[in-house]
DNA sequence: CCTCCTAACTTGACGATGTAAAGATACGAA
DNA sequence: TTCGTATCTTTACATCGTCAAGTTAGGAGG
């Protein structure tokens, strides 16, 4: 009789105890998320698919936009994770690394297409939660950083800093705009050229792009 | 005694024939929309507003998606509209033009941001509705004919053979993504920079994007 | 003018949803 | 061993979308 397992899923039945019920409620979410999509995201659907009553994730999110606001923050750690993945194959230059980037952010998109549009176009999410603000933040941090190497900024500098350098930001703008717009585009399946395609006309279109943006 | 006026409201209590039902609907879903959100909207609210019973909706479409369908494609009316009338006050090179269209772009979707997303990140419209399609297809063709003026391409051509000249529809995908990239994150909020922002600012990155972009 | 057909709308009901309240259970400290 | 408390279940309620059946009114045909 599994002793020390602290097993998921109960050997009979329920049992009261779960274990670790959180971390199993957010798996569960995500699964919902991608079956049912954002808008169509049931609390009682995923607490069924955790195997619990309907009433349980309210002992570990406050609601249904609590799920979703840790949900978010894992999707933003994941999306940063990707653009990281893909930077790790490139070469190390600043306009190959940018490149790789926003590869990666496009991969992100068409491998998860429902926790891309949970944290880049819904309102479910809380953004003022300090967990998925440090996770967002993070991720736009990375990109800031990016711009700067392309540039050839050098050295160190604060977020304040940052934010206040307007040359800086309207690059940051411009870049972001276009790799964010093409994901959503393709997404939404709103820009149906793209859809057909494969992966690597979508790449030569960004890295054409990418090439004028970052010009002198 | 109101004769022949067709009034929209019952002078006292409800009456059975509302006369123009249909237009009240879409006219009231669209105030649901704005102040609720696509993610909490409710048909019910929107029959509430219109003045009616909750299932009278029914009868004018076949149900919430039939009627977020026919708000979708009014938007997509007023979102090409919102582009012709910027292009309208700017000066007729291809370049000026293409730049107020992608004014007009930003202008509807800070004027109209739950429209926005209705027709741009929602699964809920229909978009194998004729109407809704043709709507739709009727922004990209502008988006089109525009890139094409962009590129000096002359004459008259079919939709179809538009749609197999790789390197038009190239241009097509960059362009579009950055304007709409940037509307999004506007509208979403995650570009927390340009949200401060007056327009004159968000403009004059968008010029310079398009600008690069549109360069031999 | 009257009748009646039918579209337009209302009423009532159903299952599903999110969440609050109260009860049941089991872990862990004393 | 006892007991407090965190964890989970059960029950309940308002609201949602949609279906079915009943009610009203506008208009065509006599």
């Amino acid at each position: 009789m599994q002793d020390d397992a602290k097993p998921a899923a109960p050997a009979s039945g329920r049992q009261y105890h779960h274990g670790n019920l959180r971390a199993a409620l957010i798996e569960a979410a995500e699964a919902e998320l991608t079956e049912k999509g954002v808008e169509a995201f049931s609390l009682r659907g995923v607490a069924k698919r955790a195997g619990v009553s309907h009433a349980a994730p309210a002992h570990h999110f406050i609601d249904a936009g609590g799920l979703l606001t840790a949900l978010a923050a894992e999707g933003f750690t994941r999306f940063l994770e990707s653009m990281r993945a893909a930077q790790r194959t490139a070469a190390p230059d600043p306009v190959a690394q940018m490149n790789a980037a926003g590869q990666g952010y496009l991969d992100f998109a068409a491998r998860s297409p429902a926790l891309f549009r949970l944290i880049f176009s819904s309102d479910r999410p809380d953004f003022a939660d300090p967990t998925l603000d440090k996770a967002a933040s993070a991720s736009f941090l990375h990109l800031v950083e990016g711009v700067r190497r392309l540039r050839g900024d050098t050295g160190a500098a604060s977020l304040a800093g940052l934010l206040q350098d307007e040359s800086l930001m309207a690059e940051v703008a411009g870049i972001w705009s276009v790799v964010h717009g093409m994901a959503d585009l393709m997404n939404s399946g709103r820009l149906k050229y793209l859809q057909g395609k494969p992966p690597e006309f979508r790449q030569k279109i960004l890295a054409e792009v990418l090439r004028r943006l970052s010009a002198p």
